[in-house]
DNA sequence: TTCAGGAATATTTTT
DNA sequence: TATTCCTGAA
């Protein structure tokens, strides 16, 4: 039995909730997790619905992860036969099950963004278009955000009036077509495939329509048209539809993602019922309440505000930062301060910013402070070059055909097919209408090379073969390591012998171990059963195991994540609100993303701007958010000054005392101080410098002379012991920092 | 064919 | 300032 009283009134609500639409706005931090596992639960165990009749769709792997762990761990096997997944590995199993009848070949492979960016370079030669006027980016984009609309090539075409669109229409019919003939799906066309399945074919809608009575649609504020029109196509017989969101957290449109759809639900069903998920488990109330002040500004929101029984927490600070690198280096001075004072750890901090850019500065300030720390999500595991060539291999195994992996492994490494003899190839396989593949087995079409590229060209087509032939007999880990091997990657890889090369034949070994781990869990150990799971897959969640560390992360990758304290920062006109935004629409979503960013925090906010900071090379002058206008002023402080006060114990004392320990009023937004006076009047009296001593470092004593820091350990009040090793006769002595007796040497 | 150096370019990025 | 992509010389 499901205990419900760990739910509160309006978590139990929705989760007791069982026919008919339900639509529960989320907050951030409002257990929405939990209120979805224990609604399945209850379907299952008190109201008898079939586990497989369910289905649950969220938008990231992770998630869905995080899903169905969850429900494992509330009931067990009884959770098995669930559909828990995200859009599109859902629609994927279900295209490969019934896709046929519209020309859906169960063996397809789904291409990424670099993939289709690939296609349509190559449209772009052939129809002689200038990459530097339409670049092949913008035109994928153009392309995907048409698929979401559920636009195809024709009814683009017709609607196509200006004149970047025209030259979209012209490649976007011979983009279908190039993925067609590489039996190729791209994310937009598994959801779009999958609508036009339902709609052509009634028995197969009706047949799923039954088979997922209940359906249950979590982040609902992101779905984009064409999920959303599935998501109707499903929902229309039975009309059990759950959908969990927060408007508050949109923060994807630039995706296709449009929050009026989850604002418009209670339109589409009339007899919806609403719950508002409003108490938060996670932060503190100032910092709810400062949240709150920023995104209650946003004009198209449902109206809902978080509260806490955390009513007692630290003000937010604000602190404005002379540039981009005395703003990692106060972030910098202040966790290390806590970690050496013993009140936190490392993994206890997250930095926040807009852009990948801005962490450029942070890792500079981390690594020069020997502050352990890891970026998260700038680059993909599956998005490396070394990751994508193997794979690329493996997909032209599967299917030869594939013209984008051709292209991308058919030197590499290098082995004497340069760009002339591939244009061979592309012209002879334009000429006997088939792919590159076929070309290069053409008869007539060795007489057309030179004798070396025909013999280069030959030992590829000849591995190729070899190993395709392999892979009926062969394990996935064994063949790709002979794919490794007789391509000669490893071996130029390992020939290399840079550190960036050492890198990447890390990663290749990381990539087996996933092999590894697949071999063993899955059940269908095919090559082309790993392919497809691996397309859907980008994050790898395997690898970004915690260790104690500062995370540094963009506001969209931490939505979803919480930390003990969170350093909000560049929050500054232009970048955030970036000044790519312009229409209040984009403004509402940046004041969401720094919503987003605010109600990470578990204990601590503080937010920071730069005066000036480096842009592409130049300096330039900023001017502190609009957004911060919002935030309640009297409540907020300088990190410095907590920073440097002598109170140690600063969590759990009252704004008041925090305020008293300033000196004079801060008024974040008086431009007219000059700001280097007033950081050398507040540093002047502790500086940094003088207080912080790290392992390896050279310190200088009143008494003892020259030593070198061998550890640090917490002592009461903030301070703590600093173990030296003095040169000469004085060996080992531990001083307390305070005393002011040790100076950086 | 390859590789080195110069020009162009630089939000966010669940799948 | 960095990175990527493209062009021209070896």
């Amino acid at each position: 039995m499901i205990d419900f009283s760990l739910l509160n009134p309006e978590q139990r609500a929705a989760a007791e909730h069982v026919e008919g639409p339900l639509l529960v706005f989320a907050g951030a931090g409002s257990g929405k997790t939990r209120v979805i596992t224990y609604r399945i639960a209850n379907l299952i165990q008190n109201h008898r619905v079939y586990p497989g009749s369910i289905l649950a769709v969220t938008f990231t792997n992770k998630a869905a992860e995080e899903m169905k762990s969850r429900l494992g761990r509330l009931m067990g096997d009884q959770a098995k036969g669930l559909w828990v997944g995200t859009f599109h590995a859902i629609c994927a199993r279900l295209l490969r099950e019934s896709g046929r009848v519209i020309g859906v070949e169960p063996n397809f492979l789904v291409y990424d963004d670099s993939d289709q960016v690939d296609v349509i370079k190559q449209i772009l030669k052939s129809l002689d278009i200038d990459e530097k006027q339409f670049p092949a980016r913008q035109i994928s984009y153009a392309i995907s955000r048409a698929k979401e609309k559920l636009l195809g090539p024709e009814e683009f075409e017709k609607k196509a009036f200006e004149f970047f669109d025209r030259v979209v229409a012209r490649v976007y019919p011979r983009y279908q077509e190039a993925l067609q003939l590489a039996n190729a799906l791209d994310f937009d066309d598994l959801l779009l495939k999958m609508i036009q399945l339902l709609q052509h074919d009634a028995q197969i809608l009706e047949r799923y329509q039954d088979r997922f009575r209940y359906i249950l649609i979590d982040e609902y504020q992101d779905v984009n048209y064409a999920q959303y029109i599935l998501v109707q196509l499903l929902a229309k017989k039975h009309h059990n539809l759950c959908v969990v969101g927060d408007d508050d957290q949109s923060i994807y449109s630039f995706r296709g993602a449009e929050v009026e759809l989850i604002l418009r639900f209670q339109k589409d069903y009339p007899e919806a019922v609403m719950i508002r998920l409003e108490q938060n488990y996670r932060s503190t109330q100032p910092i709810l309440d400062a949240a709150f002040s920023v995104v209650s500004q946003n004009r198209s929101r449902a109206p809902k505000r978080l509260w806490t029984e955390r009513t007692e927490g630290m003000p937010l600070t604000l602190t404005r930062a002379q540039d981009d690198s005395d703003e990692a280096q106060l972030v910098a001075d202040y966790l290390q301060r806590q970690v050496l004072k013993g009140d936190r750890t490392y993994g206890d901090f997250a930095v926040l910013y807009r852009t990948n850019a801005q962490s450029r500065s942070f890792e500079d300030a981390f690594r020069r402070n020997r502050i352990p720390h890891r970026i998260v999500g700038a680059l993909r595991f599956y998005d490396r070059k070394e990751i994508k060539d193997l794979l690329a291999y493996l997909r032209l195994i599967v299917n030869p055909d594939d013209a984008v992996s051709f292209r991308r492994v058919i030197n590499a490494p290098p082995r004497g097919i340069g760009a002339q003899t591939q244009q061979t190839i592309q012209a002879h396989a334009a000429i006997i209408n088939g792919s590159l593949w076929d070309a290069c087995q053409d008869e007539t079409f060795e007489k057309r090379l030179s004798p070396r590229a025909k013999q280069a060209l030959g030992h590829f087509t000849k591995m190729i073969e070899e190993l395709r032939q392999q892979a009926h007999s062969l394990s996935v880990t064994a063949l790709v390591k002979n794919a490794l091997e007789r391509s000669g990657y490893w071996h130029h890889l390992q020939m290399e012998g840079t550190t960036e090369a050492r890198d990447r034949i890390e990663n290749l070994m990381e990539f087996m171990n996933v092999v590894a781990v697949f071999e063993e869990t899955s059940e269908d150990k095919t090559l082309l059963a790993f392919l497809q799971h691996a397309s859907l897959v980008s994050d790898m969640d395997s690898v970004q195991e915690q260790g104690n560390e500062v995370l540094l992360m963009t506001l969209h990758t931490s939505k979803g994540l919480e930390f003990p304290v969170v350093f909000l920062v560049g929050v500054e006109n232009g970048i955030l609100p970036h000044s790519r935004s312009e229409t209040p629409r984009d403004i509402e979503e940046e004041r969401r993303l720094c919503y987003v960013g605010m109600t990470r925090a578990r204990d601590e906010l503080h937010i920071l701007y730069a005066q000036a900071r480096r842009v592409y090379g130049d300096f330039r002058w900023s001017q502190p958010s609009p957004f911060l206008k919002a935030l309640p002023e009297e409540e907020l402080i300088p990190l410095h000054r907590v920073m440097y006060s002598s109170t140690s114990a600063y969590q759990g004392i009252s704004p008041a005392i925090l305020r008293a320990l300033s000196q004079e009023e801060y008024d974040p937004f008086t431009e007219t101080e000059a700001f280097g006076e007033e950081r050398a009047d507040i540093r002047d009296p502790v500086s940094p410098e003088s207080l912080l001593f790290l392992p390896g470092q050279r310190v200088n004593h009143a008494k003892f002379g020259f030593g070198i820091v061998i550890r640090t350990e917490p002592a009461a009040q903030g301070d703590y012991y600093v173990t030296v090793m003095f040169s000469g006769a004085t060996g080992l002595k531990t001083i307390l920092a305070s005393t002011g007796l040790l100076k950086g040497a």
